[in-house]
RNA sequence: GCCGAAGUGGCGGAACUGGCAGACGCGCUGGACUCAAAAUCCAGUGCCCUCCGGGGCGUGUGGGUUCGAUUCCCACCUUCGGCACCA
């Protein structure tokens, strides 16, 4: 740039290879367990980002997410504690067996490969990581814990095997957790969902819901929509169990309700057409054609089809009868009710429920008002719809007439407890989590089938279970394991006898749900972890990651921290303590996608302007919980910023100035003020754009002033406050004054005495309008301060003829003059 | 439909607890350097008016509270996200 000065021109390729060599050989961001039986004497903090699935290359959505997390561990590492940051992959899973599928070859492969090529393109970055702590989920030294803990969870009875109604994926050819369908649809591949009724491992997450819910208080800072999407995902909802009977068939049917209170206007019953009454009801009736029938065409239906087609149903000709009254009311069979929810079957009332309501008016069913709203003084309207409100009360139920709804609900519940009628039950939109899957790449479940002894374990020194070679990884509405004769013929480890291994795999979200339990202990072949060494460094600190796991993924760890918790492997509740969600990064107004070719490749930035200037844009592009829009001009700034940087330090280095400033300066304390924003913005506020700016002031100040003696302290902490963010220019440049490794130099720390000053620009208002700024001493007296402004000849001018009303002072501020 | 978040210059954004709206950066305009260009540096840059002193308006829209509102309250508009036959 100025070769003729004999100054060398900032060449980030260079220095950031050589920088990252230097870390590596000098294992800077190691960090060593605390000895066994000691606790450390540092504080930890335990810095994670969500593990990233290995695609092969690197987005920009990685490049922020781990930039974050970078700016939090080193500023934490430098004020002094024992940092956790690790990395891995979650390298199971459809992507790579489908690349497999489509190219030849072997998912192992396709993995493998796309983790080489990921971590080069990590590594580029020059993040803080401890490279030594790496993991893979698709690893035997991985999977074999991941298995390990699938066995204690069967132990605990928090793992079974049932038949039930599950959701099939068509095009990925297995099937799904609840969580994995959005709208009707595969979260992975968009394509509708079918219902089938297969025999399928589940996770007894249900039994944990009221924990997720309640334990949500042990968490420091989760963005509260992520809390909001969880409660509503787990759904816990307070009602009653109302059971209704068919005395000709001598049938109890327990429905579930929240409006207990509305007992006396149930006009019909209705069951889901899966409900496993439907065909004993119906059996032998002149009904039983025409039921069959629809309950045939209802399972033919797609999920989304069943959720938005007008509400039907068919009447099955029996009755059944009202606990409470001894009323006959007819049975139907409609698919606005699920089976999956409460108990598949309904008390329907049209006159306080909408769905009901919809389909009493299309079938011309009766519509009993039983609730009236507060304030109802005449006799309230029959066969219309009464929304629920507050201070309504019962009408038409008997004894219960007058109640106020809440003490009405109560006081039913209690005489069907009674009467043995019911109970007060909790019912959740919460489903057990469907483990298994009929996919060839993911972890093998660690049990055998055998025709004497039922499920049996694999014992623990049998561990791994590892995935046997098969040709073919295409599934066939099978697991690809099955075609492994051999390898499924196996004995009984409890009797010895024939038996064959089970062969789905588990989902994906098995292997991520314990990962950052692993990153503590990596290398440990007697347990999947240390308690001692998961207790030091457990919870996670900061966690963070995109908002699409703000149900699957953290959910599913909170489950598993849990039940870990409870069988006492762990010594906490909940995994993560602060979550952050970081925007996503739009490109030509769109989500970056290959698809839409407008992907913006991190690499080719960082091989063009350098990983530092990369790395400071993401963060300076705005707030990072944001979306925002790459702009290739944007980076362009940051590039400039660092040259400019690059040659204030050369010049400071050649004016050789003292390293202590003196006190009282402009530039002196402009410095202070900035190690202040700039460390309070990242630890209170977790804002990273504004600490960028704060920096780039500074070097303008120091621009503008490269003589003032406070000129190189001012530098040398503009070249400190920014390592967090560009690391390698900031250890290079440090050098070049003369220091060595940066990234162990304590975090700077303002000097209050410097913060303070002596005099400020006072704002001298007239009716809140500015008229006015002058200097003030900062120790004048409130009197003073009006005086001041009074006297201002620009404020004066709009005082005019008025008179002063009122003055309102804010001291070290403004004044205000009310002028009337 | 319900719940939540957001709306500020040409653009990304700042203003943290009700007290100077537009920090920082991009872009643009003018100038310096150069044979020229790039790079760099300097100055300017919300809109309107101006006698060049300054004045008026301005944070999605309309109202309110207040000495004072981007910030608090009410209503509405727009965008985005979540949930949505859950009994």
């Amino acid at each position: 740039m100025f070769p003729e000065d004999g100054m060398e021109r900032y060449d980030p390729k260079t220095i950031e290879a050589r920088w990252q060599r230097v870390w590596d050989d000098e294992r800077a961001f190691h960090v060593p367990n605390p000895a066994e039986g000691e606790i450390s004497e540092r504080e930890k903090t335990y810095v994670l980002e969500m593990l990233p699935y290995p695609s092969g290359e690197l987005h920009m959505g990685h490049v922020l997410n781990y930039t974050l997390g970078d700016v939090v561990a080193h500023m934490r590492r430098r004020s002094g504690y024992a940092v956790l940051r690790p990395m891995g992959y979650d390298a199971f899973g459809l992507p790579a067996e489908n690349a497999a599928i489509r190219e030849g070859g072997h998912p192992r492969v396709v993995a493998e490969r796309n983790i080489e090529a990921i971590r080069a393109q990590m590594r580029r970055m020059g993040w803080a990581i401890d490279w030594e702590r790496e993991v893979s989920t698709h690893e035997p030294e991985y999977y074999r814990w991941t298995q390990w803990l699938f066995l204690r969870f069967f132990e605990h009875g928090h793992t079974y095997r049932k038949e039930a109604p599950v959701k099939w994926c068509p095009k990925d050819q297995t099937v799904l957790a609840n969580e994995q369908v959005i709208d009707g649809r595969c979260e992975r591949c968009g394509t509708e969902v079918e219902a089938k009724s297969l025999e399928q491992w589940f996770f007894r997450i249900t039994a944990y819901a009221d924990r997720l819910l309640d334990e949500m208080s042990l968490l420091e800072d989760w963005p509260e929509r992520v809390l909001t999407m969880q409660r509503n995902w787990i759904g816990r909802s307070e009602g009653a169990e109302v059971v209704f009977r068919i005395d000709e068939l001598d049938a109890e049917v327990p429905v579930f309700t929240t409006r207990p209170d509305t007992l006396y206007g149930a006009t019909f019953f209705v069951l889901a057409p899966e409900h496993p009454l439907v065909p004993r009801l119906v059996e032998g009736t002149p009904q039983e054609r025409e039921v069959l029938d629809y309950v045939r065409r209802a399972g033919a239906r797609s999920t989304v089809e069943r959720e938005t087609k007008e509400k039907d149903g068919v009447p099955t000709g029996r009755t059944i009868t009202n606990p409470v009254n001894g009323e006959q009311i007819p049975v139907w069979v409609a698919d606005y009710v699920l089976m999956e929810y409460g108990t598949g079957a309904i008390m329907a009332v049209p006159a306080h429920d909408e769905r009901d309501f919809a389909f009493a008016e299309r079938y011309g069913l009766p519509v009993r008002v039983v609730v009236e709203p507060a304030g109802g003084d005449s006799a309230p309207e029959q066969g219309v719809f009464v929304a629920h409100s507050a201070g309504e009360r019962l009408v038409d139920s008997e004894q219960f007439s007058g109640l106020p709804s809440p003490e009405g609900k109560r006081a039913i519940v209690e005489r069907l407890e009674r009467d043995g009628n019911g109970k007060q039950v909790i019912a959740y939109r919460l489903r057990d989590w469907l483990l298994s899957r009929q996919r060839y790449w993911g972890c093998p479940i660690p049990i055998v089938h055998c025709g004497a002894c039922g499920l049996v374990p694999v014992p623990e020194s049998e561990l791994p279970v590892l995935l046997p070679e098969v040709e073919e990884f295409l599934p066939k509405g099978r697991s690809p394991l099955a075609a492994a004769e051999e390898w499924v013929r196996t004995t009984c480890p409890s009797c010895g006898g024939e038996a064959r291994r089970e062969t789905d795999t588990m989902d994906t979200f098995v292997d991520s749900s314990w990962y950052f339990l692993r990153y503590c202990d990596p290398r440990n072949d007697e347990a999947p972890f240390g308690r001692d060494v998961a207790d030091y460094w457990l919870p996670v600190n900061q966690y963070i990651g995109g908002i699409e796991h703000a149900i699957l993924h953290l959910l599913y760890a909170r489950f598993f921290t849990k039940a870990m918790n409870d069988m006492g492997l762990v010594g906490f509740r909940e995994p993560f303590l602060r979550l952050f969600n970081q925007g996503m990064i739009h490109h030509l107004g769109a989500k970056m996608a290959k698809s839409k070719g407008n992907v913006v490749e991190p690499n080719l930035y960082a091989d063009r302007h350098g990983a530092d200037a990369l790395r400071l844009y993401v963060l300076f592009m705005g707030p990072a919980e944001q979306d925002k829009e790459w702009q290739d001009t944007g980076i362009e700034g940051t590039v400039r910023f660092l040259h400019r940087l690059w040659r204030l330090v050369h010049e400071q280095v050649e004016r050789g100035g003292p390293a202590q400033a003196p006190s009282g300066g402009a530039l002196a304390r402009k410095t202070h003020e900035t190690i202040a924003k700039v460390t309070d913005d990242v630890q209170r506020r977790f804002v990273f754009n504004t600490p960028i700016s704060a920096v780039m002031e500074l070097v303008n100040e120091i621009a503008r002033a490269p003589e003032d003696p406070a000129a190189r302290f001012a530098t040398e902490t503009a070249v400190s406050l920014i390592q967090p963010y560009a690391p390698h220019v900031a250890e290079e440049l440090w050098q070049r004054l003369g220091h060595e490794r940066l990234w162990e130099e304590p975090w700077p720390v303002a000097d209050e005495a410097q913060l303070r000053r002596e005099t400020f620009e006072l704002v001298i208002q007239v009716n809140g309008k500015v008229r006015d700024r002058v200097q003030a001493a900062a120790d004048l007296s409130r009197e003073e301060l009006v005086e001041l402004a009074r006297n201002s000849p620009r404020a004066r001018a709009f005082i005019d003829g008025g008179s002063v009303r009122q003055a309102i002072v804010v001291p070290r501020k403004l004044v205000n003059l009310v002028v009337g």
